[in-house]
DNA sequence: AAATATAGTTGTTTTTTACAACTATATTCT
DNA sequence: AGAATATAGTTGTAAAAAACAACTATATTT
């Protein structure tokens, strides 16, 4: 890792900053926040899961992260099941209602991309899908 | 851009979104924010600027902008001069110190990722720069 | 069974961001 | 030239997001 590679490394991470902050603005555009988004995505992702679960693996608090689960049963997106194990914690499922609600932002994300990328070359695409898939290799052995 | 693709595309969004993240939490635990890092980012690479030059190319609020920029003159890191050919306009210029300032931030973000990257063999280093550096050809076609 | 830990909730504060009204200077258009 | 309109920046305020802390209830440890 020379400076110049530093430099190139940052010079990457502003750039794709701006990208992030792009798809996120669409996101933004739903009725959803940005965090109800993630928790809602985790909440497919993860059939059955806990609250701290979630509070983990996105690094939220746990306050915050209560009230949206509140909201999202408000909502009746979402049921509680207590565990049987743990008399503390709780088993996460969507309803059916609250998959259609994340397979329709999901969609509506897909599109997005989807449109942003319609112009790339069948060779530039390729190389994009390789090049991410490669970083995501290198720096998963870093952290 | 097939469906697998766009799942790949969005599969790293949410990678290197936590990459990001991580990184920026770093610079929270200097004394300035996010906001104010990135403000001081643009002053320092565009000597003489505008506010209203900084408000376009961060996309922040002016109200905000204006806010940082009084800040970062009563800490005295920044001088308005106000502009000849436009009386409502002004240059911004960091005073030494706040050159310095920069620097130090600029330097301890350097040393994170030399941190982070530092156990990469030179092939994955190699690599790693190369795709960045393709991902930021490829994208930059497409906005 | 007392002490300690964990899951989740609720209340409150702080920080960040967004929106709106306003001043002062510039520009445009009769 | 002068009225109307636009732009740069400031200031006030509200809304949204995030962080912090205290608390309840159940589990675990000793």
């Amino acid at each position: 890792m020379t400076e110049g590679n530093i430099t190139d490394v940052r010079s990457f991470n502003r750039f794709y900053t701006q990208i992030i902050g792009l798809l996120d603005k669409h996101i933004l555009n739903s009725q959803y926040s940005l965090l109800e988004v993630r928790i809602l995505y985790e909440l497919y992702h993860r059939e059955g899961t806990s609250a701290s679960e979630i509070m983990l693996s996105l690094n939220i608090d746990k306050g915050n992260l209560s009230r949206v689960l509140r909201y999202f049963e408000k909502k009746k997106l979402l049921t509680k099941k207590r565990s049987i194990n743990d008399g503390r914690s709780a088993y996460l499922h969507l309803t059916v209602a609250g998959k259609k609600e994340f397979e329709a932002l999901n969609d509506a994300s897909s599109r997005q991309i989807k449109e942003i990328l319609k112009n790339l070359s069948t060779a530039d695409c390729d190389r994009l899908i390789q090049y991410m898939a490669g970083i995501k290799i290198i720096l998963s052995n870093v952290g």
